[in-house]
DNA sequence: GTGTAATCGAGACGGTACGTCAAGTCTTGTT
DNA sequence: AACAAGACTTGACGTACCGTCTCGATTACAC
């Protein structure tokens, strides 16, 4: 599709996202190296030096190839309860920061992040935006709905539901557990909730 | 005061912490080694590795040293004002997170947590506990003065309060100014308002 | 031309012997480190622990290196006269032991070969074999001219010759002279002496 | 007895030397460190550098420790026959070397005393004199009984007894055996047999 | 079909840093 | 004063990777 991409080796592409992946559930981000990554993929480190430019990027690129098949848009359940869904939302992203694939991944990006501007606002765009987006277009819903206030800004919602629940995972403080993907929902819903709506 | 100390040298101890600090800020994080740090202090590379666990610890005693003037227990203000007090907190951390050397610090810091267990777990009982008491004291002379739910989670309502702006910075999603520091202040404090408190 | 050399770089090679004499000569075979030759050659330190394994190698290659250029087999002189060609080449030895590259060099090869069985066994082979091989030559035409006994034991007779010698100059038991050089071939003519030649 | 080991502890002093002579065998010369040393003799490195210059110092001590018990001088046997009497010296110095700990000490010692001139000096002083002393006064013996030439040149005789011998052992060019004990002696002593002594 | 040029695997290269070991000096308290 | 203990600076060890650079050997498009 991309011109640059024309004679790449789509192979030799899946080869070191795979590794990248299995090296760094198994060694840990810190140790791992693109010389390990291209000796497990049967690769070139040239290979991998021509079409990623850092270590963050093959982890970043690993990270979209997990969440590659879902070639449609990314969209969040709508059964008009927008708590309900938000709790569904939240209590299954839990579910998958367990897995040890997506954690340890998802770590070493993160730790690239904190310190590689450039990294970061690949992140930003390439694997944030697009969650983003969707989890916007749902809370929109539930604003037209009359489940929001209607002046709430929903990015700041997003902020709230979110971040507290990446910190935990991220500084190991505490579990990603149900209660907390609730007891989260609830307190933010609280905070945007539409006019006189208190019980 | 601590028997395994006796013999160590103070004079290497600051220098050691004084060139992780100038150096971090300097090159960066991940292009900080321990050779340069011992280079720069004038110590021996044995000297750091016999004291301390890794680059991570180092740059964790760093942090922890820009802070160790302060002899005494960490105590928020407390004028009576919940919102308004918050608001000066959250803005002065603001402006401390404006600091490079800190900022670059605990960008480095956040990076190693984020892949390090163990010293994930020094950060939170030397660097994280420590505040976090303090900002829970103010919050629950809060509760008590009625400026919150008297059930509400004060562990979760500092969640909601830090994270989105720890996160903001951390990813660097947006800029840390004092309107950002005021909706999140306001917003937390919706999450968790005294019953039939709302205007 | 042997398959092991393919992708050497004969550059670095050179580089590596030439520094590692440079270097034995200018601060002695002890205080000679790889880490030192790796620097004055401009050469990583890799690839001298790619192509040798030790120090001594590369000292013993240095050696090697000093007589390259011969690109011949080695040959004693024959006049006829075995005495007078001993004489010869024992004196040229000494006059060899005098340069201090040779002399600093071997010093450090006997050094390592004394403790060394590996490095011991490679010095036979490598460097003491084809000389000795040449002088067992010039023997072998002397004991057919007649000028040695008929069942004399060569090897032997090239202990008596070369020994003294090499001890004398390693122990520093006294000077490599002329005198000494002719005491020694006149000795050890007398223990092979072809029978009735007494005088 | 000299003034400078007034104060000097003889239990440290054979602590060391046994420590030294034990590593030697344990992890061979050039593994040999003085920290080592301290460690296993339960003395502090400081009492080390006391009160020897260097490595070498310790382990040429240790040599001599190996024959302390010697009290008297050294004597070599006086059958009246030289010939028999060279031989069972020989003989027994090649069962000599065959000891571990000798070997591996003596080993070491040749190694620093080929690049030492220092210890190359003490060494001849301390070790090599007194055994030589002893071995010239047998040969004079021999020379008075008119077994060897009037004339000859002891010092160099036994140089062709002596240097193709240990050459042989540093070198390990072949086995050090009674044959190659006796082959050196009877050369030797056709060298400088006296006038007329042919069969 | 057959050049031909980019990509591929492999891995040597000059470097930097790693974490460890030991050297030799210095300090502290004990005998 | 000499001792055991051990922290200190220094420097080298041998290893792991970095990112660049040749090497042939595919390989896939243009002719």
């Amino acid at each position: 599709m991309s011109p640059d991409t024309t004679r790449r080796s789509d192979r030799s592409r899946r080869a070191v996202l795979a590794a990248a992946r299995d090296l760094v559930v198994e060694v840990g981000y810190p140790r791992l190296s693109i010389e390990a990554v291209a000796r497990h993929a049967g690769v070139g480190k040239q290979t991998i030096y021509r079409w990623w430019p850092s270590k963050g990027a093959v982890v970043l690129d690993a990270v979209r190839a997990l969440s590659e098949d879902e070639t449609g848009g990314i969209t969040l359940p709508d059964t008009g309860d927008l708590e309900a869904d938000l709790k569904t939302v939240l209590r299954a992203t839990a579910v998958e920061f367990g897995d040890p694939a997506l954690s340890a991944l998802l770590r070493g990006l993160y730790a690239e992040i904190a310190v590689d501007p450039e990294l970061a606002m690949l992140y930003r765009e390439q694997v944030d935006r697009p969650v983003t987006e969707a989890k916007l277009a749902r809370l929109r819903a539930g604003q037209r709905a009359g489940q929001l206030h209607p002046e709430a800004d929903l990015a700041l919602c997003l902020d709230l539901l979110y971040a507290p629940f990446v910190q935990r995972w991220l500084l190991r403080t505490g579990p990603l557990d149900a209660a907390f993907a609730d007891a989260l929902v609830e307190a933010t819903l609280r905070a945007f909730a539409p006019v006189g709506d208190v019980e």
